[in-house]
DNA sequence: TATTGTTATACTCTATAACTATA
DNA sequence: TATAGTTATAGAGTATAACAATA
């Protein structure tokens, strides 16, 4: 190699490389910084269609169980009732998501994804499904159904611990 | 086993299990979901100690990393220098941790632990010990190895893919 | 011209209390 | 008395622009 350090500005080559190894054998920092840098991204990359990873949690999941309830649905994704209204909202707006008044209570709404709502989800789908390659390219099926179900394990190990 | 159902209310039964099993199996919607209730847990448990995991990985770096800069540990955290400010100034105001100018750049200044610091740090570190022992209870040891490595390796994918 | 630390700010995400209408 | 959906709100966490001092 030829010496191409000479070329890079003295600021750079000055700034020593500060490791975070140590705080990486914590789960819960390594799971953190994973977090934070792949939610930024899938959400780039739904936004061209008007969604973002939460938006499309709920549409996936009334696509897959027709006439849910919200509280229901926010149980399901483990978040709080009331922050479910905006994202319905959301969907609603735009029209691929719609509330049925559910006929034998009268509080209730049934929650239905419409053909539009199937038409982006069909494209989100795969956006997720493009995303998810990308930033598994370096894991072997073993590595990638472990990751999946440890992630699980300690979930509920963190849940039920409280 | 005796019916134990009828003694439960009947709302409770009458609630269908939603499973967000099709969600788990991206990368993106799984560590998120782990990510958020790892954090929150370990938030709790370093709580009593007047630390989050947040200001308990800026005490362990400047403890490991005498003299570092600012800017330097926000790029090492993968956080904005902006936000760490109020990290050192709540560190520094409790005495953990001191801002010493650098004699070779008036601009900068080098961050170091107090013996108080390195005390509530020895209690931290045990806390996040035990802590990282509780939620991954049941996970061996080529699960945590591989968990660690696959997360570090969707980091970099993630980052570099961008 | 670029960098360090800083301020101000805004936006997202998350959590809780409390309301209404029903059950 | 409890639940479904909702409103309002507050607290974290995160990101960007811009400033003064200095390199």
């Amino acid at each position: 190699m030829t010496q191409k350090q000479t070329t890079l500005p003295r600021h750079k080559t000055n700034r020593p490389t500060v490791s975070d190894q140590v705080l990486r054998k914590f789960t819960s920092y390594s799971v953190r910084r994973t977090a934070s840098v792949i939610y930024a991204d899938i959400n780039r990359s739904l936004k061209h269609l008007g969604l973002r990873m939460i938006s499309f949690s709920v549409l996936t999941m009334v696509a897959r169980n027709p006439h849910i309830r919200q509280a229901n649905l926010a149980e399901a994704l483990g978040m709080e009732r009331p922050n479910l209204v905006a994202i319905v909202n959301e969907l609603q707006n735009v029209g691929w998501v719609i509330r049925i008044p559910d006929p034998t209570d009268r509080r209730a709404y049934g929650l239905r994804i419409t053909t539009a709502g199937r038409n982006v989800l069909s494209k989100a789908t795969a956006e997720a499904n493009a995303h998810e390659a990308k930033v598994t390219q370096h894991l072997d099926d073993d590595e990638r159904q472990i990751l999946i179900r440890a992630l699980k394990k300690i979930e509920d190990a963190t849940k039920q611990g409280g």
